[in-house]
DNA sequence: GGGTGTCATACCGCGAGGGTATCGCCCGTG
DNA sequence: CACGGGCGATACCCTCGCGGTATGACACCC
């Protein structure tokens, strides 16, 4: 038997992804951008290759075998780590160093400021680009299109990145201002049974509430239509339409700095040594 | 300006990587078995592609970019992830559950046999495969040979794994019997200065003593050619010849069980519960 | 039973990747 | 200082594999 090559191809991967994703070859091809016989005889040499069935396809559906779930997991992170290679391997070559900092917006618990002030005070501070996006996060840290981001754990997942801690929040619900729990002092989980909550990019729910963006989710607050349960920070910046109610037996989130764990950069390091000081004297200066 | 796709093909990587690792165009022709002029315009055409000049070649020498430096380390962390993708479902498919777990030969603090015997007891158990390597076991993990192994922080790097720590050892200074510190009972680090160190494979010292097993330490130590500090449980297996005396300052060794971070598997999460379990009530036993 | 949607097969053309031969350059060395 | 050796780049050719179009096989729907 022939040991079979060790590797695949970048394009091949990409290939299966797709399928897997779309489950369905010929959407799939639309988009790759390319016809469906050339796809489908890709993933059947990969199947070939690997010497193992990733697909059961019935003429009819399309369904990932259990190698099929693992490659489609396992390879959508080798992907992440190649592009990571090749952001980072650019941003390398262009010189002038610099930082990539992705936050969300409304979501740095008023701690940016702060933190992007002292480190540019900092000897040999490069200059810090922040960008925004409410998902995707994570993935921007493990694609390399991020140096580090602003998370909230648990909310997000944290694996393979390495984290510093910068503020653990208790959590409020956003409703209306005519909401008949508007009124109240203190909310528990059980006060919102039977209220639509979105809970951000999870599940999502019956009504199909795909949320994107912070404004969307409280414009939808706004309307009637969900109920948000957000990190207490957040009220600062609340519509004059909503009130934060906080919610006592919600689970507390953590504001987490993640960044690549195998990461060398001195200016990341230095970034974070800052931020987590930042955090640490706001820490103190709100509760001494 | 053409954007440039964002992606790269592995073979592309691979030859990088080869040329990278060898600072040589021919050897590393040579290493991927293909002739050199494919290789120098593979390159070329990575660094078009990526715009951003990686090697430094000057008729004479080759040298890694800043950019090169980059895309050697991103590129053999990506090139691990595919074999890991490749590894992993090929032996998803191939039915027949096992965890393969790396060990070294002497490194396992005599708590694997327990461990294997605990985890083997416990209902729905797979059959666990052992394999045996002095170094290379943490790569092992990342590039998806092995589903865990066992390691010593922080001899060993554990970046990019989740680890469950077993047991905190002291070290010992492994000497011949005849050596003039070998009847003492307790060193401290100074008074080994001046002995030849070797310390596994890291900085490999002057006489260029590289360490690939611990046979051959242990046969350096006999012969007076280096002195080994090491972790404490070694002792029971020494060779008759040598003796293993405390060292009070070193700094104390952990043994670990490593695993990748995203695993989702039943059997690898039993199996480290196991071992934790075990660790937890050899080291109770031990000092009650 | 025709129509439609889906994945597989057949066949073809082109371009990228690999091979050989050779160049240009630098650096030893006698 | 001329010459040879070593190394990477260039020139040229050829093959193989990827992608495209056309079509087949099959299941499901009305």
């Amino acid at each position: 038997m022939t040991p079979g090559d060790d590797t695949v191809e970048t394009r091949e991967l990409t290939y299966f992804v797709a399928v897997a994703e779309e489950l369905h070859f010929g959407r799939a091809a639309r988009r790759l951008g390319i016809a469906q016989p050339p796809l489908s005889r890709a993933i059947q040499q990969l199947e070939r290759r690997l010497g193992v069935r990733l697909l059961e396809r019935d003429h009819r559906t399309v369904e990932l075998t259990e190698a099929g779930e693992t490659l489609l997991r396992e390879g959508q992170a080798a992907l992440a780590a190649v592009s990571a290679a090749v952001r980072r391997t650019r941003r390398a070559g262009r010189g002038a160093p610099s930082l990539v900092l992705a936050a969300k917006p409304g979501g740095d618990a008023d701690l940016l400021p702060e933190i992007l002030a002292a480190y540019a005070a900092t000897p040999g501070a490069v200059p810090v680009d922040i960008v925004f996006s409410a998902l995707e996060r994570g993935a921007m840290v493990r694609d390399g299109r991020a140096d580090a981001a602003l998370l909230h754990a648990p909310r997000e997942d944290l694996t393979g990145l390495a984290v510093e801690e910068l503020l653990v929040e208790s959590q409020v619900a956003v409703l209306p201002r005519g909401h008949r729990l508007a009124g109240r002092a203190e909310l528990s989980m059980a006060d919102l049974d039977g209220e639509p909550l979105p809970r951000w990019p999870g599940a999502v729910p019956e009504g199909s509430l795909r949320i994107a963006e912070s404004g969307q989710l409280m414009h939808l607050v706004a309307l009637g239509r969900a109920v948000a349960v957000v990190p207490r920070s957040i009220q600062g910046n609340l519509r004059h339409d909503l009130v934060g109610v906080p919610v006592a037996d919600a689970p507390p989130t953590t504001l987490v700095l993640a960044w690549p764990q195998d990461a060398r950069s001195r200016a990341l390091a230095a970034f974070v040594r800052t931020a987590a000081e930042v955090a640490r004297r706001a820490a103190h200066a709100n509760r001494p």
